[in-house]
DNA sequence: GCAGGATCGTATGGACCCAAACGTTTTTGC
DNA sequence: GCAAAAACGTTTGGGTCCATACGATCCTGC
């Protein structure tokens, strides 16, 4: 039904391919399922409530958080929404040019450039949401209010612990992969030769989308 | 830290924006940190072990699902790993111009396209992998085990129930929307004009990525 | 045998997505 | 005051991603 082969034989292949190694199943199964789980809804909310709005996954989240904040500066949207600050001027210039958002600058400082839902917008999201908010019920349906309290509390364990410690665990796992023979493995030899040298300023999109 | 707002004041936003609506909130913030998890883990994975691999996350994906079943047709890879198979097609290239990877057309069916890792392939993912298995047991870290399976459980419970209902309840909730005022309200009158006559065969891609 | 249909992988177009580079505006240091 | 630095949104380039529309190949019924 789910997949095309089962938990247990996806097991067992992976053990058969890396013989003695330890590994960690069980956090294997977990995040594995994490993403399984994500995909699966995200792809029942376009299939369902956001398909006959013609609205994307993320032009939708986008909407939402201009939405429940009035306006916002973009760099401020981009981070609540978890996209990077370049991909939100596109998806911003497409929702403003159906009409449902607008883009104002502020006098005071012209670098920035703030959102806003039109009437239209706003109309939209107060008709959609609570259509969203059914589905959101949907995919949990089975589960008792206790299990979901729970999943939540889990969930927010591991955005915060990523979000406190990744970063400079990111920084150890890159330099041992460079001392090791991996990066010519995955490139053949020929190297990417990335420039490297020029950091500019502002890096790193947030982790998530949506509220807490 | 995690947000620009915190939780307590995005509910506050929320419940403001819809007055006395019925909203569940708790639905709502499993569901939110359910795409703010999976995000952060993936995003983790990207600026540690792929990122100097020069691996995407789809890309390893691939690779991980071809070098567990040593061979796979396309169309089995592209379930596994939750992507289209229009998808899948660039990112086999990709991977095949890099020498990872091969495609074979068996020559008792000549539509079909099969998957195998070269032999710096399998060296790679031989070298890759437990790295990677690292960092899942790393964004799991402060979760006992306990609570660890109980989070497979309810991922898988909920992955289960919409690859069993989604599809119904999709098309209900899409004849509720076509009956209201959200198609207009959303395009702004100006109709997309979708085709929409023929629909040819194969639809809707899998739900998720990786194994059980 | 041989049309018609089913099913395969691929090509295309448009949206998304990030990293990096860029130009503008504001802030900082002196 | 005024250059240098910082911060902003946008642009660009390359890759992913889906839906759709193919062309090619198998399968089916007659």
């Amino acid at each position: 039904m789910t997949g095309y082969y089962t938990l247990r034989e996806t097991e067992k292949a992976v053990t058969e391919r890396l013989g003695g190694l330890e590994l960690d199943f069980g956090a294997m199964a977990a995040v594995s399922n994490l993403h399984r789980a994500a995909s699966a809804v995200r792809n029942h909310f376009e299939q369902s409530v956001l398909r006959d709005v013609d609205l994307t996954w993320t032009g939708f989240v986008v909407l939402w958080v201009v939405w429940i904040w009035e306006e916002m500066e973009t760099k401020h949207v981009a981070e609540e929404c978890g996209i990077s600050k370049g991909t939100l001027t596109g998806v911003a210039k497409t929702l403003e040019s159906r009409g449902l958002l607008v883009r104002t600058v502020p006098p005071d400082d012209r670098r920035l450039s703030v959102l806003s839902l039109t009437g239209r917008g706003r109309e939209l999201m107060t008709e959609l949401f609570p259509r969203f908010n059914a589905e959101e019920q949907f995919t949990l349906t089975g589960l008792t209010d206790r299990r979901t309290q729970e999943l939540t509390r889990t969930l927010r364990h591991m955005v915060k612990h990523i979000e406190e410690n990744g970063e400079e665990r990111e920084a150890r796992v890159r330099a041992s992969i460079s001392d090791s023979k991996l990066p010519e493995l995955a490139t053949g030899g020929r190297q990417q030769q990335k420039p490297a040298g020029t950091r500019r300023t502002d890096p790193r999109r947030r982790t998530s989308p949506k509220p807490g």
